[in-house]
DNA sequence: AGTCCACAGGAAGGGCAGGCGA
DNA sequence: TCGCCTGCCCTTCCTGTGGACT
């Protein structure tokens, strides 16, 4: 009994002594939708207007929405979408907004997988996975002419899926509204990838950009602003010492003004101050905070790593601490093999290890750069720096992970 | 100027799992 | 149960390449 005890005194000590911190900590989550965005009326205004032929029964253009992460696409577009919908509602034309990002592993990240997921968000069930495409297709043509309305279509983070399948499906896309009677589909494209129009078919770029919005990052200006009127409902009076703002909107403004970091950044000082028990969020807290974002994804995606990659991570670690200069594929290849032989796994080809290896580069746990040595060949050289504490947990992972 | 290293990375295809209808 | 379909991981085979060395 003496357990439940201290699990008694830990909950009582938070709520009597703890002091608050945080009003409402939802604020400043990325799912949070704020009443009021601000530093994007232009855009809102754009985008709204190219909508709202469709309250009138007119399919309104394709839009394609492009800007770096946490500049809002998302955001403004399905803070728009919902306006459509409820005001459509009361009107003689109804509009209906399918929102999907197409990022997600597992249920939008192929073509049949979208399509299928599109279908099942108009109400018809289908399988995951077994049947024809043609027929997938189908089923959503079907399910899209029965709604008899104007459905707006959009797609998140789309530069994703056509890097991963082409854009056969975008062009599938965009001409079904020539087949269709009584629904008329518009398509929303959101990329944060600027360079993505460019590797278009020219015949779905067209019709893809009838419209374009670029969303230009924030400054650190706007961002100590929006970060203001957040942390004015999130955070407790007088909690904030001044500098906190400031702080997080010119770290977040280094990387390209991001608003996502920025609120990132202040919620999770709050949350330090917090579990330390400090009365005041301060500037240490959000030095802490820009530490243990960048600490937590690393790990939580060194976790999430299968097992030859795993093998990989470990022998790349393995060789940035033995060795002195730099690390190259056929030297990772070389450790590789011997640790899956001490583990008793097969060993793959150095053709797929070198693919697993830019996937660690994109996962931004390593760097690795293709660099021309000249007569000693063309390679990866790769590099591992990381601060010292990440390594040794990253270490500890995957020594527990990879026992015989 | 030419060679040649040590790979990068594209293309095609094999094999398996999960899932369908008949 | 079988035949068929797709996604996914992987192999095999291949061509391409920047620049130090000769």
């Amino acid at each position: 009994m003496e357990t439940q005890k201290t699990i008694r005194n830990i909950f009582q000590e938070f709520i009597t002594k703890t002091p608050q911190i945080f009003k409402n900590r939802e604020v400043l989550t990325s799912e949070f939708t704020p009443e009021i965005i601000h530093h994007r009326n232009k855009e809102i205004n754009t985008i709204a207007s190219i909508l709202a032929p469709s309250l009138k029964g007119a399919r309104p253009s394709n839009i394609f929405i492009y800007g770096l992460t946490g500049t809002g696409k998302t955001l403004v577009s399905k803070h728009i979408a919902e306006e459509l919908e409820k005001i459509s509602s009361q009107g003689n034309y109804p509009v209906k907004v399918l929102y999907i990002n197409c990022k997600m592993k597992k249920i939008s990240d192929t073509e049949y997988r979208l399509i299928t997921e599109l279908t099942r968000m108009l109400g018809y069930s289908l399988p995951t996975t077994g049947l024809p495409t043609d027929y997938i297709y189908q089923t959503f043509f079907n399910a899209l002419d029965s709604e008899r309305r104007i459905i707006i279509l959009i797609l998140d983070e789309i530069d994703a899926l056509v890097e991963k399948m082409g854009d056969e499906f975008l062009y599938n896309l965009t001409r079904i509204n020539q087949d269709l009677k009584q629904t008329k589909l518009s398509i929303i494209g959101i990329t944060n990838d600027l360079h993505f129009i460019e590797i278009l078919d020219p015949r779905v770029k067209s019709s893809l950009r009838e419209e374009e919005v670029l969303f230009i990052p924030y400054n650190a200006t706007q961002l100590h602003d929006i970060l203001k009127h957040r942390a004015e409902i999130a955070f407790a009076e007088n909690v904030l010492s001044e500098e906190v703002i400031p702080k997080c909107a010119a770290l977040a403004a280094q990387e390209h003004g991001d608003a996502r970091r920025a609120l990132d950044l202040l919620r999770v000082a709050g949350e330090i101050a917090e579990r330390m028990n400090d009365t005041q969020v301060t500037e240490k807290h959000v030095d802490m905070a820009q530490e243990k974002i960048d600490f937590d994804r690393v790990i939580e995606s060194t976790k999430a790593l299968p097992k030859q990659t795993k093998v990989v991570l470990w022998a790349i670690l393995e060789l940035s601490q033995t060795k002195r200069e730099d690390i190259q594929t056929g030297d990772v290849y070389d450790i590789y093999q011997n640790k899956c032989k001490e583990i008793g796994l097969y060993p793959l080809t150095q053709r797929r290890i070198s693919d697993l290896i830019s996937e660690l580069d994109m996962a931004g746990i390593i760097n690795a750069k293709v660099t021309s040595l000249g007569r000693y060949g063309r390679t990866r050289v790769i590099m591992f720096n990381l601060s010292e504490p990440v390594k040794e947990k990253i270490k500890a992972i995957l020594n527990e992970s990879l026992v015989v």
